[in-house]
DNA sequence: TGAGCATATTCGCTAATTCGAATATGTCGA
DNA sequence: TCGACATATTCGAATTAGCGAATATGCTCA
């Protein structure tokens, strides 16, 4: 593969993966991962400042991850791709798995 | 779950995902993928600075997401779990799709 | 049309990330 | 132990990301 073409993919790769590396993104994947949820609904449910939000919601839809569609005076957004969750719960396995480890260490300390 | 736990985990699990959000890093991962590779051979394959790429997985080693073994004077490092390749590559699915949508979509202006 | 609700954007600030350059640490073999 | 090589860390500067507060836009319904 052309090594300037690797590079841009790199790229864009890991703007998708800056999409997750913040923990409200990723409360609000998870909020998404069932169901269209609204701003408003969302806000309450993570009760987060809906200005916020609607920045991490902007963040999220300019890379792809979430879809909208509007109902009445409410935007509903929902995951465009379920394969997001399981890298999402991937990663949390990888993540549980090493925590555990480190448990077993400090365990052992004593 | 405990609401204040959730946001620990959240937390960390955000923190995870931050290894993946730098192109170099998603780089050094694919790289990984097959074998142990010493800094070196990464810094001549990937040709980034030795510097650069000892920060980077130093990154990568904090969140556990690559192991370390030395061999006389060089250190090789290793994904500490193929998890996270899996998880890369459906987002890279997930980004390539993304991706050829907004393609067809700019076929459909001409 | 205008009031009111839902969502989005902007501004000013602080904090975090990345980088190149320089330097330090650690290991091996002579 | 010293020199040479492999890797890691530090520093300062530049860029980027996130936040609260304020404000703007867009839609609906009377």
């Amino acid at each position: 593969m052309d090594k300037q073409l690797l590079k841009e993919i790199n790229q864009l790769h890991a703007e998708i993966c800056g999409g997750l590396s913040d923990p409200n993104r990723i409360a609000i994947l998870y909020a998404l991962a069932d169901k269209p949820v609204s701003v408003m609904e969302l806000a309450e449910t993570l009760e987060m400042p809906q200005p916020s939000l609607s920045r991490h919601l902007k963040i999220l839809r300019d890379r792809g991850m979430v879809v909208t569609e509007r109902q009445g005076a409410s935007i509903y957004y929902s995951l465009s791709d379920k394969r997001i969750i399981k890298a999402l719960d991937l990663l949390r396995e990888v993540l549980a798995d090493h925590l555990s480890k480190r448990s077993v260490l400090a365990e052992a300390i004593n």
